[in-house]
DNA sequence: CAAAATAATTGACAAAGTCAACTTAAATGA
DNA sequence: TCATTTAAGTTGACTTTGTCAATTATTTTG
């Protein structure tokens, strides 16, 4: 019996770790003062058509009251707007402003890079083999905590 | 040029949300009332023989103050005990009481089985392979985050 | 159309993380 | 050797993130 298991749980812990180390770092020195957290905000509102907050909520397995007030926020700072959802009038659309869609790209090109670094060293190929174990095991994951 | 980056980060993102909906679940199911973070702790004292404060914010990568008063809060509810560092005046040992070694060993014991229902359909090999990968990419990330 | 479900918001709070100041002891080096 | 610097741990004050429950305005469904 192998006892990788224990290696996998430290080094998921310490990769996010180092991850969000690595995205505040990227904030600091773009002078931007958004948490890692929004910039995840913004880069769902980016890339999905029509998001709204409950898609929001969803993906980012957030609590609705705390993705309103996240949205809230980043509208008080112009970087993202509501527009009516005119299939829904409960509901509004999200999407960037110019402002918004300038810091996201800001962001998001250092956020690239730094993750090239990350993989410099890794070929396509074994990169490819590392997502998809790790495809397997999250959806594994999923299935766990599904019907627990 | 590969897109493989994106996936990377989002994947490890979702991997973390999953453990740590897990862990709750698990705690949960014991009638635990300790977060993750406890458990981390707990792990750690466990693990590491005179074991300190100052080690665990260096090994977790938290605030020392953090530490402290979570520290607190573990001896409060008995499952940890300082004992005097011989070496170091400034400093005390910790250890996992009697209660806080069947708690921890509880969780760990459930955390082991989750992990392994993870991993159920990955071969050894593949698991290593897959955890080869991810060292020299968190080893990649750390170099970053150093430097930066 | 009444009843149940859904999108979003709000209040109130708990947990986690950050920053700086401070105390006590240890290490360093002229 | 003893003043200076460094280190371990603690505390205060604060921000951010996460949680739970209740509420309003719609939409869906039987």
């Amino acid at each position: 019996m192998s006892h990788y298991e224990s290696e996998l749980q430290t080094f998921f812990i310490n990769t996010i770790g180092g991850l969000k180390i690595s995205m505040k770092n990227i904030m600091k020195e773009n002078g931007l003062t958004l948490s890692p957290l929004y910039f995840m905000i913004l880069k769902n509102i980016h890339e999905t058509e029509n998001c709204t907050a409950n898609y929001l909520a969803d993906i980012t397995e957030r609590d609705k009251g705390q993705v309103t007030r996240l949205i809230q926020e980043v509208v008080n700072q112009e970087l993202v707007i509501k527009s009516p959802n005119p299939n829904d009038k409960r509901s509004q659309f999200l999407r960037l402003t110019e402002k918004g869609l300038s810091f996201y790209q800001q962001l998001a090109k250092a956020d690239q890079a730094a993750l090239k670094k990350m993989r410099a060293n890794v070929s396509d190929e074994e990169l490819k083999t590392f997502l998809d174990t790790g495809a397997k095991m999250l959806s594994n994951l999923n299935a766990i905590n599904k019907k627990t």
